[in-house]
DNA sequence: CCAGGGTCGGAGAGCGCTCTCGCGAAACTG
DNA sequence: CAGTTTCGCGAGAGCGCTCTCCGACCCTGG
């Protein structure tokens, strides 16, 4: 694999150059065929020599600051465009502090040794970033991406951004007990987080209004004619896990079940299987599911056919989330949609605004969610 | 666009700052917590203050670089950790011309107007991105998100590279016909790319045996009896499409069926579902399918179903890729796998290597893909 | 005991850029 | 037309770091 190949050669080009340094010394390294300057890419100096005017007004001109005449700019961008020049961007975030990147945090929590983190498999990861990279792409930022999973990788972003590495951050976190946003705060760094965080925190995010999503399927299982209605909860330390589970509880109850028989899942396909086999279990006349996401609900689809229901004729089910695995699958999902693109970009928004503006209050946006009515109910 | 919301307000933060000049000119910005010098972030003069060592060698400690005495070490580590200081890395990366950070290039092509280009939500980008994590974290890389739809976007790119944005890239491309990795190559940029290029140009790459998969999938089909056989292809200007196809007809022949029924779709789900039927309106008989990819394998199936034929019991279907879409679907698809994060970890690793030695030969790794069996085959 | 070599720390020069400051000229005012 | 502002440009000081010298010191051998 590593085998050095290319090494002989590169330490010999070294060699060459340095050791006849005796008679060189003076003379630039390289009386060669020079481009504008002694080495490597055009610097802002080289412009400024072949335009004739000083380096600070080159960087007027790049940076379009104050006003530059009009036609030592034309003079100046000429230069620029024979020159090839591009800003250093190291040197520039040097002195400006700022680098025109952010980081996207993708956090999870080490579970007893499994480094059980966010599933890049998973078409979220995708939609989350393509989202961002949306939004950040026209304000010229790029996304750095970074792991979050032990307290080092914290460290790690924290310091990055403390360093300037980053100008600010983008949180998708798996969990709600993630301590990643408090440290983001306690460092007063600029960051965003992709829903609410577990406890309260002055921290801006984007969430869904998951309450009105659980209300959806609930309405529209009753809509269908379902009269007894269970639901599969993703695990309560969640805060949108609860929200969507008590949202569809109470909106059951307004129409006339009081009580919704609840299981409980981590939000993987194989705990749906379980929780719906359970809930089978107890329960034999349920008409209706709500999982509160799509894997769960495919779980539970799974389950129901193995105890020989029909979905939807014997039971409907509704999932979570509109993920594309449910629109894949036979039948295929009737789901709660939330806007993840729109709602990553709209992180990244609220960042950038945040970086420009470091004294800008904490804001959050909640959408809107729909009901993207497919077969299972 | 750039318009001047910020603009107003920074200035105006800026005069606050500047005109009360005469009495605060002494005093640091901040009478507040003051870390360990001046303003912000702990620098190396800081540690090298508190340690009372020079700069150069609290440069050293943190670079390993030279020999330092194991009690001045200790000295320095121990006020690199009271001073909480981490590198600047804008700083070092202005000397030493290395970053820290390479480019994972989505490349697409835009397509007349509609920015065709990766789908995110497919599970296929995030496994690549999680591979590349692995791979890169461990040495302290981080990898920045570059979409590459237009030639702008290829230009910018570039240009980053150049200027040392970043290191090197990795490309993630969509289509055969990708410009991106010529560009690279012409730059003279380190770089790998994801699957064998259209045409060959000196580019290390990372790729599975399309050829070898296919013949896995024709022999699975085979050996469960299938002897009406067809194939749903990808586009022919990519090249793993093409070998796959030829590869499963090739496999087909030595096992008998010289001719295989062949439909191209273009790798998504509708695709394979018009494919599928023109295929069921051409040859009725058919008894086994291999589709160049999970998304149009499950787009066959969908049309079989609606034809009325059971899978596998009347048409087995065998799908490549082995997505978590198709494990999921029902029933569950048989496929071949390829080794997606291992893949993309290895093309850090090269990528990683020849930065480290820009002299290395280029080179390819080519993963054994495995079959995935379900129950579509 | 001293010369010579080897080790290890410090001084200082930049890397490419931005930005403040100041100066000269142009544009205004009375 | 003189006085005063405004405007546009250049000079130069760093941003935080690395890295090349260079000098101080220690160790060893004669």
């Amino acid at each position: 694999m590593a085998d050095e190949p290319g090494a002989g050669s590169a330490s010999t080009a070294a060699r060459v150059a340095s050791s006849p340094s005796g008679t060189l010394e003076a003379t630039p390294p390289s009386g060669l065929p020079v481009g504008t300057s002694g080495s490597g890419a055009p610097t802002l100096e080289d412009v400024a020599r072949v335009a004739g005017v000083s380096r600070a007004t080159v960087s007027r001109v790049v940076n379009g600051q104050r006003r530059v005449a009009a036609d030592i700019q034309a003079v100046v961008r000429e230069a620029i465009a024979t020159t090839g020049y591009v800003p250093n961007l190291a040197a520039r975030s040097l002195v400006t502090r700022r680098t025109g990147a952010v980081i996207v945090v993708v956090s999870g929590v080490e579970e007893q040794g499994s480094p059980s983190t966010i599933d890049f498999a998973d078409p979220f990861f995708g939609r989350v970033v393509g989202g961002m990279l949306r939004a950040l792409r026209p304000r010229d930022v790029d996304p750095i991406l970074m792991l979050a999973e032990t307290d080092a990788d914290r460290a790690r972003v924290i310091s990055s951004l403390r360093n300037g590495n980053a100008d600010g951050a983008l949180v998708v976190s798996t969990r709600g007990d993630d301590p990643m946003p408090r440290l983001l705060v306690d460092a007063g760094l600029p960051a965003v987080v992709f829903a609410r965080p577990g406890r309260p925190i002055p921290l801006s995010f984007v969430d869904v209004a998951n309450r009105d999503g659980a209300r959806l399927a609930a309405e529209h299982l009753v809509a269908r004619g379902c009269r007894h209605v269970a639901a599969i909860s993703g695990p309560l330390d969640v805060p949108s896990a609860q929200d969507r589970l008590s949202g569809f509880q109470d909106a059951m109850a307004r129409h006339g079940q009081a009580f919704v028989p609840t299981v409980g899942g981590n939000f993987t396909y194989e705990s749906g299987v379980a929780a719906m086999a359970s809930l089978l279990d107890a329960y034999e006349d349920l008409d209706g599911v709500f999982a509160s996401n799509d894997l769960m609900a495919l779980g539970a689809i799974e389950a129901l056919q193995a105890a020989g229901r029909r979905v939807p004729d014997d039971v409907r089910v509704i999932g979570f989330d509109d993920s594309s695995v449910g629109a894949l699958s036979r039948p295929a999902l009737t789901s709660v949609r939330q806007p993840i693109e729109e709602m990553a970009a709209e992180m990244a928004r609220i960042l950038l605004d945040t970086i420009a503006d470091p004294g800008r209050r904490v804001t959050s946006t909640i959408f809107e969610p729909t009901l993207r009515i497919r077969d299972s109910a």
